[in-house]
This record gives C-alpha cells, structure tokens and sequence, in this order.
DNA sequence: TACCAGGAGAAAA
DNA sequence: TTTTCTCATGGT
C-alpha cells in the first residue's frame, strides 16, 4: 500500500470509529488563536475555564489582554496552568496581532508568510502556529503533535522523533493540500490519543488495529 | 501518589 | 547542536 492510501485508511478507520469532530471549538478567530496558546501541554477542560474567565470578565479581545495587569490576566488564566507564562504569550501575541491590523489584516496574507510570522511570535512554535493557520484561517497545513507522534509511531509508519517539519511535509504530501481534511484528521488523531490510544495502544478492538504489519501492540 | 495533558523557550551539556 | 529543565492546574 503506497503511503498516501495508508494515510487516508487510517483516516477513514478513525472517521468510522469516532465521526465528525467540529473542530476548533471556539466562537471567532481570536477565540482560536487564544485557546491555541492556552492548550500548550494542557488538557481542553482547563482551557475553557479560562477561556470563559476571559468571556466574563470582558477581556476576550487583544485590546483588553494587552491592557490588562499581568497579575490579573494571570488569574484569570490560572486553570490553564502556566498562568505566568501564559499570561505573557498572550500579551506577546495580542501585540503582535493589533500591530499587523488584526485577525482581518492576517488573513490578506499568503499561508506561508501567516505561518512564518506566527513563528516568528514569541511563545508561539510550529504547533502552535499551524493550530491557528488551519483551525482560525482555514488554511492547508497538517499539525503534529504529541498524538499524532506516539499513533503513527505504534502503526509504524513513522519512527516519531523526526523533526516537526519533516513529519508536516510527510503528511501534507502524502494527503495533498486540503484544510477541510487536515481539519477533521487531526481533530481525529487528538480524539483517539485520548480516549482509546492510551488506555488501549492497538489492542485487538482498536480501530487502527490491523493496518500496518509492523505497528507495535 | 504518580502521571498526563491538543508545547515552547531557556539553560545546560 | 542536542538534551534537559521549567512552567502549573486539574483529572484519572
């Protein structure tokens, strides 16, 4: 089986098992790009608690997180974890976005200067940066995160210590440049890591069993 | 109690 | 250049 027609079995098999993802949750671009930073090697659940302290407090928009006191956009963080260093991203990242004219002016961008100048933010990474480039502006790029590592590693088809563009570039070949399906992939990839590659890694009744001879049980 | 979670940057080797 | 450490809350 050629890598791309492996690549979209494993699609369709996770697609079968879990559905439609809706992915990203959030209500506008800069809800996205806000809760792109805030998930950093945090769990979901934390997010919203402090997505919604933002909602409540009214201070959901770059002006007002830039305006904001450090210890109180902090605490308004706290139960995302990292609250301090969250709360400077964040700072660093609404700068950055009134000054290149907001949400409307990045999306006059081509992908890869959107993408390079998401990078170039500090406290934002490649992960980071493509959250926002795929999930906020609907742009084709293919995420990687710690999932998709540990799944495709178990399948076999990758070792999983290759660096993040190599494992990107692996991807947006083996798939073609499509946002819609790089959106519903990776939502799928998180959905299982979660819920059943964990607990289950391949085991007989995983939805992924079966698919490579060489993956790890 | 220990481990993990939709990483990134700084410091150390 | 590569590896290790730090940041921190909440759920399992």
């Amino acid at each position: 089986m050629t890598a791309r027609a492996t690549f979209r079995v494993v699609y369709r098999r996770l697609y079968a098992a879990n559905g439609r993802q809706h992915w990203w949750p959030g209500d506008s671009r800069f809800e996205i790009m806000v809760g792109a930073v805030l998930t950093q090697n945090t769990a979901w659940t934390n997010v919203e608690r402090a997505i919604a302290n933002l909602k409540r407090a009214g201070a959901l928009t770059p002006e007002a997180i830039v305006k904001a006191p450090h210890r109180r956009l902090a605490a308004w963080l706290k139960p995302s974890g990292y609250f301090n260093v969250k709360a400077k991203r964040l700072k660093e990242m609404c700068r950055w976005l009134i000054g290149r004219g907001g949400v409307r002016g990045l999306a006059r961008l081509s992908i890869h200067d959107l993408r390079a100048a998401l990078i170039a933010v500090h406290g934002i990474g490649p992960e980071t940066a493509d959250d926002i480039v795929l999930y906020a502006f609907e742009r084709p790029v293919f995420v990687i995160d710690a999932y998709t590592r540990r799944i495709f590693a178990r399948l076999g088809l990758i070792r999983g210590d290759e660096g993040y563009e190599t494992l990107r570039h692996l991807f947006e070949r083996a798939l073609g440049a499509d946002a819609p399906l790089f959106n519903e992939y990776h939502a799928l990839i998180v959905r299982h890591g979660k819920d059943t590659c964990r607990k289950r890694p391949l085991c007989g009744d995983c939805c992924l069993a079966g698919i490579c001879p060489t993956a790890k049980e």
